[in-house]
DNA sequence: GGATTGACGGGAG
DNA sequence: ACTCCCGCCAATC
C-alpha cells in the first residue's frame, strides 16, 4: 500500500470542507466519458486547484461512490498507472464503460472528454 | 515559518 | 516520444 499522501490526511468521518464540491463534480461526469483534474477543480469552482482534486479523489475509500476512474490527468493518460495495481483497475473499469485505449495506452480526450478540449488552435 | 510532497498542468528543449 | 523545469495549492514535518 502506497504510504499515505501526506497532503490527503483521510481523517475518517471528516472531509476537509471543499472536496465534497469536487465529489459532486465527479459524480456527474457522465459514464463513459472521462474529464481531466483541472476540469473538475475549475468545474467546481476552484479554478487551478488540480492537485486538490487528485487529492479529495485519492482520499476516497475504495468501496466508494464516486466515479473516481473517470478522471485522469490532461494528457489524456491514467496517473495511476505509475502507481500501481489501482490503475490497472482504472483502466479496467474505464473499459468496462466502453472507452478504448490508443496504442500508447492513452484516453483520447478528443473522444471520450466529458467537456472535449478545445481542438489545438488550428 | 521554511522545506517538502503530491491521483496536476503547461511549456521548453 | 522523451525529460526537465516551473507554477500552482494545501497539508505535513
Amino acid at each position: 500500500m502506497p504510504r499515505q499522501a501526506r497532503s490527503t490526511p483521510p481523517p475518517m468521518g471528516r472531509e476537509p470542507a471543499g472536496w465534497s464540491r469536487f465529489y459532486a463534480v465527479v459524480r456527474r461526469i457522465p459514464r463513459g466519458r472521462v474529464a481531466t483534474y483541472g476540469q473538475v477543480a475549475a468545474l467546481a469552482g476552484r479554478p487551478g486547484h488540480a492537485r486538490q482534486a487528485g487529492y479529495a479523489l485519492h482520499a476516497l475509500g475504495e468501496h466508494s461512490t464516486v466515479p473516481w476512474h473517470r478522471v485522469i490527468n490532461a494528457q489524456g493518460r491514467l496517473t495511476l498507472m505509475r502507481r500501481g495495481h489501482a490503475g490497472l483497475e482504472q483502466r479496467f473499469r474505464l473499459e468496462r464503460e466502453g472507452i478504448e485505449f490508443d496504442a500508447r495506452g492513452r484516453v483520447p480526450l478528443r473522444r471520450y472528454g466529458w467537456k472535449r478540449p478545445r481542438p489545438r488552435k488550428r
